[in-house]
DNA sequence: CCTTAACTTCACAAATTTCTGAAAGAAGCG
DNA sequence: CGCTTCTTTCAGAAATTTGTGAAGTTAAGG
């Protein structure tokens, strides 16, 4: 059943690729960011990759290495419907902070490269002293960064009591 | 004066290029990458376009690019040594709360899109809902990303008391 | 098992991005 | 004012990335 029947499919093709636009000037890439964003501006959350290709007109290769990475950086799950071999794709309601979360394993490779360096270039230079207040300014924010989420789960439960 | 004479260019270049591989890896171009690496592994702080050209085995061209794209965003400032017509580069010790502050531009952005999304596709639709959601969340993400650089500024004093 | 629907992989064409050399543009200094 | 030094701009070559068609793989359903 499509999800898009009923709806104006302009407005939402509108904001799909306005969105999709504001996620690739942040970094990520052109295919994903427009399927992620046709996701999330989907009424069910979940769509399968027939109706992915049709509203974005891409090919089933392209959807294919769009969701291949999104699901690798927890942007979204798979799942199958049992009896059938058609794949859906799904944004949970969680699904910004499963994202912040992941980004968290890239603060830790930051945080290891900084390590080596402070090492190598030595703690008592100069340099190592502005390389140790980066490190330690990551260290701060990754583990801030846990007790925001918490605080944000505290506050959706407020703000959307049946969420 | 190079700012690289008496250390080991070789541990240099190393951490420089290690550093900015991961910064490519979260989305910041090659160049930019490299050149931001090489300032915050001086021992001034701050180098000069000649400098930079030589360290990172680039032309002049492309130290201009880079540098004219990351004192767009914030992540470091240009400064001419008085009578002289040579530009230095500098990164302050504060310019990752700099950088982390410009990202607030960004997230502004998308608010406005998902605002837009959540009245074209309609307040009381599923899909209005998920939006509405997700702009709250990047609501609180702003207000609270500024506490936190706040409580960083304070743990900073704390483990930098010269700083 | 065989058919068939769905997804994935791969090689390649097209589009984009990146970086450079060369030329032009500022700005100090005599 | 003109020389010199440094920076920026710009057109284009080279490299990378993107997205596709086509072939290949998997698994449901007869």
């Amino acid at each position: 059943m499509s999800d898009v029947a009923g709806r104006d499919p302009e407005a939402v093709s509108r904001f799909v690729e306005r969105f999709a636009a504001q996620l690739v000037e942040a970094g990520l890439a052109r295919m994903p960011a427009r399927v992620f964003a046709a996701l999330l501006a989907s009424d069910s959350g979940a769509l399968t990759s027939a109706e992915l290709g049709e509203q974005l007109q891409i090919s089933p290769a392209g959807v294919s290495g769009a969701v291949r990475y999104l699901s690798q950086v927890h942007m979204l799950s798979r799942e199958r419907e049992p009896g059938s071999r058609r794949e859906r794709y799904r944004v949970h309601s969680d699904q910004w902070y499963q994202a912040i979360t992941n980004r968290e394993a890239i603060i830790k490779r930051w945080e290891d490269a900084l390590r080596e360096g402070v090492a190598s270039l030595g703690a008592g230079t100069p340099a190592g002293h502005r390389l140790a207040e980066t490190l330690a300014f990551f260290e701060f924010i990754e583990k801030d960064l846990v007790e925001m989420m918490e605080r944000w789960q505290v506050r959706r439960a407020e703000l959307f009591p049946d969420g």
